[in-house]
DNA sequence: CTGTTAGCGCATTCAA
DNA sequence: TTGAATGCGCTAACAG
């Protein structure tokens, strides 16, 4: 039953009547060789359907040619869009992509983290799920990979390509104030992780400037679910005073659990409620009313990530690690149709 | 700058003062090993946080203990279910699942088939984005490897776990037939996929079994963009007469689309036109009102796929292969509040 | 430019 | 049960 013998160096070497060496040269692409030589080479691989044993490969150069994306949720569209335009500029230069889910689970991070780091790949792109333990930094820092953190903030070690979420919620906040709204509810994923500290951050420096200050209970970074998101707003639109006029919900999933409460509590938007949503979703552009957003170019990030851990890659032959780069993105609010000044009271 | 030398079996070895290949022995676990070895080998394997070499590992056995996946796009929601709950399964198992995304490249698909099919992998979880494609499933045949079809047509070599899709169309049409409706639209991406002709031919048997007939102009399969079914809907709801009554849509993406244009319309649901949807997703549950719905187990699916493809590993050690098994996952129809009698015309 | 050769780190024979 | 010895398929260093 086996489907075929594997065919290896030497056959090819014998087929085009070279030595096993040149056939690695011109596998590799990297030394000098006669257009005759490689034309035979190429003809014999073709003819052979011989694919190079990426394991024997790997343990001569002690290279693999791929990468590994570890991110908390594979099912997030925001992560989609990032990993595959990575994916696109990784593939084009040769390598791999390798995608795995954590499902925010610690233990998941560090088994990840070491199975990847001992071999399998050149390089890691990592969103961990929480920023405060040290275990999961030290394993990374241990693998002595080129890192990449994806919207974490910055190490000693590894390169980071990381949003301005600060200025995004400030922005956004500005834009609710100066709408004329006062009591602005603020939701967002975990301060454990750089966006929501960042988002709280801007939020605050938002409201501060303008002689307010921020209410706890206007505040909730509990986690990403649309579950939740849901009670939350459920919660904040039952008050009977001091109710919000307007919501910034900055979470893919979260803001269907927003605007799902919202629908039943009978409020209308924006003359009831303002709503500020996150991304470029369909669910943000197509609901009615259209919901403002913040947004950034997430294929840019991807494409970053990638570019600098390629960059990586090659300089590591070189003797100098130049030191750790950090791409900014930019954060814009799209202005739709989801704002509007609050009612009188 | 080199952050650790690499520790290999030998410096083992050396420090528990026995030899390689019984380093090897407790390492791999399957040879008889005296407790004392064990625990001496355990031990130096601790304090020197020696880590098994995978292309190493890979080189002797062939196998390399982790399985691909290659989905059509990674940011759809439901892949994200089966893919998290089958890494479940294979991680326990002490696999690891790459993942990765073809974004509906044809030339992709072929040459991710060829990257892990040679030898990167043990075996494949494969949804490619055209049955039609004969070199996609020559090469997958081509690689050897224990393959796993998802939602895809069952081949003469390979496992597969498929959906009941027929019968979910069959149940949706069914349903909206015995509220009255005569004009029911069904929008589905593409037949070049089993779960797109599946649909079709249940939807088709259920209005024939009614004593009526299918309308071309009613059934739209081309593609999985929100953008396109928004564009669809659109077109459907002009029509002055012959406007269905009920929209059947069975792409998850596609149901923010098609709801964004109904909202636009002024139509609304159930009143006016009855809708069902597909899978257990924020916007078909919170969605006002909330949306009958097609759903399946997709994480049993991922359970199974993975338990599936676990099972071939170990047999392949025996001689013979069993014949090729296929999981059929049931599809059930959850009524909400979407769909009502059609309005007396 | 090309052939020859020596391992990479490990699993697995063969002896003992 | 354990130690010694042999490649797995390939890359790279060294000659020529």
């Amino acid at each position: 039953m086996a489907t075929k013998q594997r065919v290896t160096v030497l056959d090819v070497a014998r087929l085009a009547g070279v030595s096993q060496g040149s056939v690695s040269r011109v596998i590799t692409g990297k030394n000098w060789v006669s257009d005759r030589l490689r034309a035979r080479v190429e003809a014999a691989v073709k003819q052979l359907e011989y694919k190079p044993n990426p394991h024997a490969q790997g343990l001569k150069s002690l290279k693999s040619r791929a990468v590994a994306a570890l991110v908390s949720d594979i099912s997030n569209p925001l992560h989609g869009t990032f990993l595959a335009s990575a994916e696109e500029v990784l593939s084009a230069a040769g390598y791999l992509l390798f995608v795995s889910s954590t499902n925010n689970d610690r233990d998941r991070e560090l088994e990840l983290i070491n199975a990847y780091g001992s071999g399998r790949v050149d390089g890691m792109i990592v969103a961990h799920s929480d920023e405060n333990n040290r275990r999961v930094i030290k394993a990374l820092q241990e693998t002595g990979l080129p890192i990449l953190f994806h919207d974490r903030e910055p190490r000693r070690f590894g390169d980071a390509v990381i949003v301005d979420h600060a200025h995004g919620a400030y922005v956004a906040t500005n834009y609710l104030l100066s709408l004329g709204h006062q009591c602005i509810a603020l939701l967002s994923p975990s301060k454990a992780i750089r966006p929501g500290r960042e988002r709280f951050s801007g939020y605050k420096r938002a409201l501060e400037e303008a002689n307010l200050v921020v209410q706890d209970d206007l505040v909730s970074m509990l986690g990403a679910s649309d579950a939740r998101a849901y009670d939350v707003t459920r919660n904040l639109l039952k008050r009977s005073r001091s109710r919000p006029t307007a919501i910034i919900c900055l979470g893919t999933q979260m803001l269907a659990g927003v605007l799902a409460a919202i629908n039943e509590s009978g409020l209308s938007i924006p003359d009831d409620i303002s709503i500020i949503g996150i991304g470029e979703t369909d669910l943000v552009r197509l609901y009615k009313p259209s919901i403002t957003a913040v947004k950034w170019d997430i294929a840019a990030c991807g494409r970053h990530a990638a570019q600098i851990l390629l960059q990586r890659f090659s300089e590591s032959n070189a003797e100098k690690p130049s030191a750790g780069s950090v791409v900014r993105s930019p954060v814009e609010l799209v202005l739709r149709d989801s704002c509007a000044a609050p009612r009188k009271q």
